[in-house]
DNA sequence: AGCGAGTGTGCACACGTGTTCACATACGGG
DNA sequence: CCCGTATGTGAACACGTGTGCACACTCGCT
C-alpha cells in the first residue's frame, strides 16, 4: 500500500539474473556462470540459459559486477580544451580505441571552471585509469589518484609521480626539424609565433626553434605570442608581419595559429610561399585542406593513442609495474607553404 | 600465505566507509549519513567524521551507491560523427553542461563499425539516460533501452518510440529562410549542394530550399550531393560550378561543404559574393573566421543543449512523463558571402 | 513524576553480481 | 564392489553503500 503511490511513474525494475534463473529453472549461480567464459557449466544448460536471457533481454549489470573488485572498465579522460582541433581529434581517436577494447571513457571538460570539482567527483567511481590530455591539473588530484590506486596516463605533458605513465611528443625536436626545413630552403629572416607560455608544449617548441636558429648563427627577427587559436594566430601574425616587414618565414607553434597566419598574410598581400614561408605544428585535419595545404610537423595522434592503450593494458595487467615515460617522434610534412 | 603472492603488485585496497568509522569511533551508518545531506546526524559528530575522511582521503564509492537503486549519474552519449565540426562542438558543449549538473557522459563513437556492439555493452550499466547525437541506430537498440527503462533523448533526428524525447532543429524552415535571403538579394540562378541523402537533416534542408524556390516560381539550376565534409564540398562545388557556369548563388546543406565551396570558387576565379553568393547551415566556429566570413543559418547548439538538459531532468524527475518533441529555431546569420 | 515529541544512532537489509566451497553425481579402474 | 577423480551445481559470502526500523535518550510541559 505505502509503495503503491510510486507504481505509476516508476521506472521498470531491471531484469536480474534471478529472473532468468527462475524462468530457466536453474540457480542464479548457473546464470552467472553462463555469462562467464570458462566457467564449469553443462553446455546444454548454458545454451538454455542464454536463450532465456536473450528472450527477456537480460544482460549482467556491469555496475554490480564492477563492485566485486575487478576492473570497472570505466576510464576517465580529462581533456584540457575540447574546442581545440588537435585535442578534439585526439579525443575522438582515443574514444574509438577505448571503445574497441571495451573500456568506456568518461569525459571531463577541463575548460570549465568547475573542472577540478568535476574530476574529484568522478574519482568517486572506481576507475580503471585516468587519462590526461593537455590542460593543467593540481598536484592534489594526482595525490588523490595515487591514494585511490587509480593509474594515470598523462599525454602531452610529462608528470613525474608514482603510478603515472607519460606519453609525450618530442616537441623540441619537431620544432627544430621544422625550422631547419625552412633554413634549408634559404630562409634567414625568421619570425616565431609562439603559444601560451604557461603550456609545456609551448616552451618546448620555442626551445626547439631557438636551438635550430642558434645552430645556424641566427636569431629570430621577431616574436609574438598567440593563444593557439586560428583567430588569435591571425591577429598576432598580422601585427608581427606589419611590425617587421622583412620577415621571410614564420614558424608557428601550432597549426591553428599557422592557418590564422596564412589568412593574415593574404590580407597583407604577402605571397605564400613566395614572399613568406609558413610552417605549423600538429598536422591537424585542416592542414591538409586544399585551401591551406599547410607545411607542418606531424604530432602523431595514432602513435600516441597506441602507446596510451599499451600502457593502460600493461598497468592493468601489473599494477606494480615501473612508471614509463614514452616519447613519440614528430615527422615533418612538407606541403605547399614553405 | 596463499594471498601473499599478490601483495606486491596489488592495487591498494580502496578506503571504505568502515575504515573511517573505525578511525572516528562511530558506526558505518554514521559515516554514510555524514555524506548524505539532510540526514539526521549530530553536527559535531558530522564534523569529526568529515575531518577524518578528509585526512585519509575517503570518498563514498559512487558505483556502490548507484547500485542501491537511485540514479547512477552516468549518461551515455552516442555521437554519429566525432570528426564533424558541428557534432564536435555539440558534444563539447553537452559534456560541459552535463558535468555542471554532475552527470558523467560515457562517449560512444558511432563512426566505428563496432558501434552497435559497443552501445549494447554500455547498456549493461544502469544509465540515467542515453543521448543520441546524429548517426543512425537500429530500432533494436531503442527497444532494448525501453526494456531496461533507460530514457532516450534524440537530437537531430526525431524518433517516435515510447520513452524517447526528441530535440530537433527546424531544418526545413532554416533552409527556406537562408534561400529566401539570397532570393531577396536578387539571386535567381541558384545551385544546391546537398548532404548525404540518407540523413534526416539532409532531406529536410533540401525540402526547405526547394520550397523557397518553388514559392518564387524557380527551380534549382543545378544540384549535387556531398558528404558534409570540407573536401567533399570542395570537389562537389567545383564540379557544379564548372558544369553550370551561370550559377549566381550556392546553397549548401552545411557549413563544412560551404567552406569547401568557397575555396573551389576561389580556384575557379569566381568572386564571392560578387559573382557568386554562398550560404551554409549550422554556424560552426569556422564560419566566423575572418578568412571565411560565411553567411549561414545558425543551428543553435546552446538552445538544443539547454532543451536536452531540461528533458533529462524532467524525465528523471518523473519517468512516466509524456514523451516530448521539441523544436529549436534556426536563425539567419548574414555575413560576407551573400 | 509521567508522558509525548523530537532527535540521534546502530542493526540489518537490499542492491546484483562473481566466486569459493562443499557437496552430489558419474565414471573408470582395480 | 570400492575408491579416486572429474565434472556440475547450489548455497553462501563479499563487494560498499543508502536507508527503514527499532530503540535510546533528551527535553519541555502538565
Amino acid at each position: 500500500m505505502t509503495r503503491d503511490k510510486n507504481i505509476l511513474g516508476q521506472r521498470p525494475r531491471r531484469v536480474t539474473a534471478q529472473t532468468v534463473a527462475d524462468r530457466a529453472g536453474v540457480s542464479r549461480s548457473a546464470v552467472s556462470r553462463a555469462f562467464t567464459k570458462g566457467a564449469y557449466l553443462d553446455a546444454e544448460k548454458r545454451r538454455k540459459i542464454l536463450s532465456v536471457a536473450a528472450e527477456i533481454g537480460y544482460q549482467p549489470n556491469a555496475l554490480a559486477a564492477g563492485l566485486k573488485g575487478g576492473n570497472s572498465h570505466l576510464v576517465a579522460i580529462f581533456v584540457g580544451d575540447l574546442r581545440n582541433p588537435y585535442d578534439t581529434a585526439f579525443v575522438s581517436q582515443l574514444v574509438g580505441a577505448l571503445n574497441a577494447i571495451k573500456k568506456w571513457p568518461l569525459l571531463i571538460d577541463g575548460n570549465d571552471a568547475r573542472a577540478a570539482t568535476a574530476l574529484e567527483e568522478v574519482l568517486r567511481y572506481p576507475l580503471d585509469a585516468l587519462i590526461l590530455r593537455g590542460g593543467s591539473l593540481s598536484g592534489e588530484i594526482v595525490d588523490q589518484c595515487a591514494r585511490y590506486g587509480i593509474p594515470m596516463i598523462s599525454s602531452g605533458r610529462p608528470i613525474t609521480a608514482p603510478g603515472v605513465d607519460t606519453v609525450c611528443c618530442r616537441n623540441a625536436q619537431g620544432a627544430r626539424m621544422g625550422t631547419e626545413l625552412l633554413l634549408g630552403r634559404g630562409r634567414r629572416r625568421i619570425g616565431y609565433l609562439g603559444g601560451p607560455p604557461e603550456l609545456y608544449s609551448s616552451c618546448e617548441r620555442r626551445a626547439g626553434v631557438m636551438a635550430a636558429l642558434e645552430a645556424a648563427d641566427l636569431v629570430a627577427v621577431a616574436e609574438a605570442t598567440g593563444d593557439y587559436t586560428v583567430d588569435g594566430g591571425h591577429v598576432a601574425a598580422r601585427a608581427l608581419l606589419q611590425g617587421t616587414e622583412e620577415i621571410d618565414a614564420l614558424v608557428c607553434a601550432n597549426d591553428a595559429m599557422a592557418i590564422g597566419a596564412l589568412s593574415a598574410a593574404r590580407d597583407l598581400g604577402r605571397q605564400v610561399p613566395g614572399d613568406l614561408a609558413v610552417i605549423g605544428f600538429d598536422d591537424i585535419d585542416m592542414a591538409k585542406w586544399q585551401s591551406f595545404d599547410l607545411t607542418t610537423v606531424r604530432n602523431p595522434i595514432d602513435a600516441a593513442v597506441t602507446e596510451i592503450l599499451r600502457l593502460l593494458e600493461a598497468r592493468l595487467d601489473d599494477p606494480g609495474k615501473a612508471d614509463e615515460m614514452v616519447f613519440v617522434d614528430p615527422v615533418v610534412k612538407p606541403r605547399g607553404t614553405h
